[in-house]
DNA sequence: TTTAAGGATGCAACCGATTGCATAAATATG
DNA sequence: CATATTTATGCAATCGGTTGCATCCTTAAA
């Protein structure tokens, strides 16, 4: 409670006998200033308990050093190291970071864009909510030049950089291994396919299923808004199908595992009867009993890339950049929940 | 790229031939400001687009309308949780939220710190990292009269405001529980005692051992990094008892999984040989067989708590608070992962 | 010795919103 | 009609750091 009065460089240029530009300067490493005199100025700094007063600063620089990020969650382990690999190369750099939670609602993430954009971030990253159906809410940003780098959850179509993985490729890959361990009858659980992530992949079990011939069907198609309670019911309504598929490729190791696990408390053994692979790579997949075959998302590769992209544009060290789409690899990673080669 | 030039009050007063403070005034819903005045104002900011300038704003007023966070990881579904319920409450309070990672390491946890003083923060919260042994970093908060609240790992000494569990109930219910199974050599995982959150949980262990008069063995006392290497190694020792412990007591459960996992894989059946008690009740509890009985400890009711009373302080409804202990329930869920009543 | 060229520092005008005080206009009161 | 009161608006200082330009002081070159 006691208000100690902040100080300033006035404060400190008064105390030297100096100009507070000159104090200004010196803090700032300016090169015109003598070293002694910086010295003295950035001794008595630390001495006073100085601290430079970001507003004022920001007010006449007319940049804030700072990045937006909007999430459209936070619970899978992929957005956690996609977080921390932002997180990483933006400290680095000396950038702050403001982190906004759309919550999958794209009011919310218009809500976060408006909010960041008044908070005059310098550049915006983002992975779009489950129900976004366009780039409106960050036209403001395109006016203003403020760069946006979208991954993840990206309109492929639409102009600006983007970094994903090649969601297409992974999927196929998902799905031939299904194959090839046997599977002719094989479910696809994922979510709404407006998205690109989840449309591309479902594009990739498509090409998969017609390189091996094998027909598609479009009950073998679950949509869920990869809740739990979705995820059950998609297990029932597998349970249920007639013949019983041999196969499931979902779209994230969480509805993975619950499918699994409903599966399993009906009595179906995984790999044996149904074989399945999820997507990501979450912890959670070498902890669940058969361990989860699926496909290796790095994020916190994918995190580096879109920062060290946004910041290199910042910094005006490259421009092209902000145009193209960057794609990263990812990976089929086989576990038992899908190995049936040798048990069948 | 189209630099177009951000408009300022001075521009719509310029417009209305008005002045800026009037302007200023009505944006701010100032109630002396004529109701039509007002409504031509914020129209037209509307239709010029104009948005404040919070530097401008925040140098003026003194104070930032932000709140600073920082955890020690994002891990665990608890975390996020609490993430969640503290964002929520800002939010609706109109408060803005900038995170901090610690990483478990202290250091970090300073930088940050200093960091977000540097950046005026209004308030700030914090879970300390694993390797933090005093608050000297907070100090120039208290000096400066900026509130701090802790919550999950805190100095239980220290004064201040602090959100928690009662952490030695919780690890005393769930020993008790072990024992109520039939459980008579149990196992305690957990880290560091240095954190009050273990310490207190390893001393209801001890209260429920005593309680039923079951001698305390230092052996059965494992301290782990919480990696998932050390909980692999934990679980390697458990195997290596003589004679095999039948009850494990785990202060998380991705730990508790990890380890659960391990034992498994050795062909130790959980819960007849061995059963398993962890904490935090993250999603994970539920998608590994068998289910994990576990601790639940509410994080969006904690992370809401912290927030209201961080925000009410702020707001000057409440200052009693600041000094208190606030103390959340939490309750042992049981699952199958410890339910061997009937299979003995 | 004079002049040119740096080097180091200060002056003062910003950046844009806020707010105490003054003022003007409108209305009410005596 | 004069005065008091309310209502609405403007003036101008302020928040604290930054930066183009001017100035003064050295030191080197001519």
């Amino acid at each position: 409670m006691k208000a100690e009065k902040d100080i300033t460089i006035y404060d400190l240029a008064h105390e030297l006998n100096l100009s507070a530009a000159t104090v200004s300067r010196a803090l700032n490493h300016h090169p015109t200033i003598n070293k002694n005199t910086r010295k003295k100025i950035i001794e008595l700094a630390q001495k006073r308990g100085y601290r430079s007063n970001t507003f004022a600063s920001n007010l006449r620089k007319q940049h804030t050093n700072t990045i937006g990020l909007i999430l459209h969650e936070l619970n899978s382990q992929f957005m956690v190291s996609v977080l921390s690999g932002i997180e990483k190369v933006t400290t680095e750099a000396n950038y702050d970071l403001i982190i906004g939670h759309s919550c999958e609602s794209s009011k919310k993430e218009a809500a976060n864009a408006l909010n960041f954009f008044n908070k005059r971030v310098d550049g915006l990253i983002a992975s779009l909510a489950f129900d976004t159906e366009n780039l409106d809410h960050f036209a403001p940003y395109k006016k203003r030049g403020i760069p946006v780098v979208f991954f993840d959850r990206v309109f492929e179509e639409a102009e600006g950089a983007k970094v994903i993985i090649n969601n297409r490729k992974a999927g196929f890959e998902a799905t031939h291994h299904l194959i090839m361990e046997g599977c002719t009858k094989i479910v696809h659980v994922t979510a709404s396919l407006q998205r690109n992530v989840y449309n591309e992949r479902f594009k990739g079990y498509q090409d998969a299923l017609a390189a091996h011939h094998l027909r598609y069907l479009e009950k073998n198609l679950l949509i869920t808004d990869l809740s739990e309670k979705d995820c059950i019911a998609a297990a029932k309504k597998i349970l249920a199908m007639k013949p019983m598929p041999d196969g499931i490729f979902v779209t994230n190791d969480f509805s993975a595992a619950v499918i699994m696990r409903t599966l399993q408390d009906e009595g179906i053994r995984i790999p044996e009867d149904i074989a399945i692979v999820g997507f990501n790579n979450d912890t959670i997949s070498t902890l669940i009993q058969p361990t989860l075959t699926t496909i290796n998302y790095p994020g916190a590769e994918i995190g580096e890339i879109v920062a060290q992209n946004l910041i290199q544009h910042l910094q005006g060290k490259s421009d092209l950049s902000l145009t193209n789409t960057i794609i990263i690899n990812s990976a089929l990673i086989i576990r038992s929940s899908s190995s049936r080669k040798n048990k069948l």
